[in-house]
DNA sequence: CGGCCCGTGGCAGGAAGCTGCCACTTGCGC
DNA sequence: GCGCAAGTGGCAGCTTCCTGCCACGGGCCG
């Protein structure tokens, strides 16, 4: 375990660990401060676009801070179209996580003072701790389009009512009797519901319309 | 940061910090495996008490697994009675967690091999790193009381699994194939699924584990 | 060993859901 | 009147999903 300063230290005594993860890279903070330069985020995105392509598991877990300003915002779409797994979390996270491989964790010190201090450990118990404390935030955290989706589909009186339709289970048939639409009707109904819902399955709308509370 | 084997060496290099609260006492777990006698269980509530008296803050989180045995149960709501707060986490927290004073932490290995590993460390960076994920979590859990408040379904770990190939939106066929099941046992656990939370239909149920948060 | 329970998987037949096609109505503008 | 667009409903054929039935392969127990 040892202790360094300033990211320009960091990246001489860690920064190869970036270039040899094997199957996972997991990282979690408030927003994109660290790697503050554009360049380097520029290179970041790259390196993680070669990582993903041989089939490397790229997580990535920010606040809601990391939405607000646009360089974030176009980071953080970029990452997600290669591939990566972004969620937004509700909760602080203001000591910057790094973990790669859950073999090796980088934890920074909160907000960037002049020469931020990072930790670099590879003890397997306190990687293992701090990934399954990672997994249950990343658990109770919105992925990114969910986050972004959230109160989007517009939905009117209609689309609502097949909405309750089908939230209270009944059969195709039943819905349109109640509703007074023919059989074919309701579910052309239903297919506009679900492409409104961006859904495959109808269980997949169900969800959706779920999370965003649109059942209640 | 020291590490320690079995439950005895812990006591014995660490045991005093337990009596040296100051202000705070945070712990994580999955169940209540570690302090598994229930004579220094009894130790600890009552060492607890008397913290709390002293206006100490106790913080316990744990998951629903701590709630299945009746043992488990009942120290959940004596530690709570005398004003520790509780909490449950729909994650898993293999590792268990004591941070006292945000001062040491201690961080155990899963499940009780025949000696336990514990890591033991007072690094503030560590620290403050795990603190703040561990008040993520904390953010994200439900009051002993909300949760006990709340009747949902008991989902495994397989039932999840479903649940999630469900909510990707895959076809049957496809989810089978990714779970290494036939059809036909595939659709018996969606069945099932259907059965726990009591829908008639998949949009139903997916409007269920929506709205429960177990599509996440 | 035989018998039993349980979980699994294949199969088949039926139910439910999906959608393209077309015909019909309604409403609007020319 | 005609033409056009949009919404509806019936039909048909297809896919997906549901489930009862039976066979097979462990474990487990007497």
């Amino acid at each position: 375990m040892i202790r360094v300063r300033g990211e320009a230290e960091l990246v001489a005594r860690a920064g190869h660990l970036f270039g040899t993860v094997g199957s996972e890279f997991l990282c979690a903070a408030n927003d994109m401060s660290t790697w503050s330069r554009p360049n380097d985020r520029a290179a970041v995105a790259q390196r993680m676009g070669a990582s993903l392509a041989e089939g490397v598991t790229v997580r990535k877990l920010y606040t809601p801070t990391a939405l607000t300003d646009e360089a974030g915002r176009h980071h953080l779409f970029e990452v997600a179209a290669v591939g990566a797994l972004v969620r937004v979390c509700a909760s602080p996270l203001p000591h910057e996580t790094i973990v790669i491989d859950r073999r090796v964790m980088i934890l920074a010190d909160p907000v960037p003072t002049r020469d931020r201090g990072f930790t670099v450990t590879s003890s397997p118990s306190l990687i293992e701790g701090v990934c399954s404390l990672l997994d249950a935030v990343w658990q109770a955290s919105d992925p990114l389009d969910v986050y972004l989706r959230r109160d989007r589909p517009r939905i009117d009186a209609d689309q609502r009512k097949i909405l309750r339709a089908l939230a209270e289970g009944l059969t195709d048939e039943t819905a349109a009797r109640r509703l007074g639409v023919s059989l074919r009707t309701y579910r052309r109904r239903v297919a506009e519901l679900l492409a409104s819902l961006e859904s495959a399955s109808r269980f997949q709308a169900g969800a959706r319309a779920g999370e965003l509370g649109l059942t209640r």
